[in-house]
DNA sequence: CGGTTTGTTTTGTCAAGACTGAACACGATG
DNA sequence: CATCGTGTTCAGTCTTGACAAAACAAACCG
């Protein structure tokens, strides 16, 4: 799991930027992991992750194969992870006249973060059906109920003020960027 | 996956709210299978979601034996899983002067919630970090610090909205309920 | 003590799914 | 038309983790 570096860079005393190359260098790298980590929990490939961490720091649109090449996995992997990503509409990808490669660059990302209030509203859901079946029981007024309604006071609550949260933020910076859904 | 019913209690028919019962059970069965596929989106395993669904509609303290039974899981399993959810808040483990077995009751659930605020929160640090490591570099101030302000702002204040629900919920009905952490 | 009840730990099996290499498709290019 | 460049798809491997059965531990009972 552990990537071995090849290249050690020995002739670092030359360059005065060259340690803050180089830290910057392994944060991303860090980032890169901590995004394949953090979307891995969100049920997603890590390598899907990690190109959405490595695309985040590109501020231009990358090739394909740089992809496969920086992020050490096989074109294969590339190839269905992104279009997963595009599909959802994460990242984009963009070609130029006259180039027959693919680009690829993020979209600002909403599309994550919408998957995320669905899933809250499913919760919320679940527990108003559960909710409308207990009512016609007898005594159902109880503790059950109580906890249903926390539940899905909780849920709803949350899944409103991320819309809220995402509404706001649209509204401020969609207009300049290329504003996905 | 589908549980079979071995012992259909046949002898309903006699009572005026049998359909009521029935329905009732059967939205007992839907909501807890949503909630082990709820609690498996967030990586626990499934049989620790349909336990909290379980005790969520239980009132009162449920028996070790009665759990693994009315799931038609092993003992093992249930063991495995209580133990899991205790050690993370969300149930708790009764017991009774003069009964050697074990209960367990829900835990007024803010446990779980507050797994998803740490990883609220673990995603914005993550986002932080990257931003410090970028700053000392020249022009980075462009695309790419602007999506980390983005990242950052988003999980930030979605974090805190999320301990204000939790907190103001709290406050609530903290006081009644045992209220744990 | 032997045997029972209750819960835990260990061991093995099984399934899901991530990832890869290899075969493939298909347009471009000499 | 043969070949190369580029991306996709397929088939196989490998890892991970959930789950169960069985062995185990410990408290209780006769």
């Amino acid at each position: 799991m552990t990537v071995s570096e090849p290249t050690p860079l020995p002739d670092r005393s030359a360059e005065p930027t060259a340690a803050a190359d180089l830290s910057l260098h392994a944060a991303e790298e860090r980032f890169i992991e901590a995004m394949g980590l953090m979307h891995e929990e969100d049920r997603l490939p890590r390598i899907a992750g990690r190109l959405v961490g490595l695309l985040i720091l590109s501020p231009d649109p990358v090739r394909f194969d740089h992809l496969a090449e920086r992020l050490r996995v096989s074109r294969a992997s590339i190839s269905t992870n992104t279009r997963l990503l595009e599909n959802m509409g994460v990242i984009q990808r963009v070609t130029r006249p006259g180039d027959r490669r693919d680009y690829f660059q993020i979209n600002q990302e909403p599309g994550l973060l919408l998957r995320i209030v669905d899933r809250f509203r499913a919760r919320q859901a679940s527990a108003e059906e559960m909710k409308q079946a207990l009512l016609p029981e007898p005594g159902a007024g109880g503790i059950v109920a109580e906890r249903l309604d926390w539940f899905i006071r909780f849920y709803s609550t949350l899944a409103d003020s991320l819309n809220s949260v995402l509404a706001a933020m649209a509204s401020r910076d969609g207009n300049s960027r290329p504003g996905p859904a």
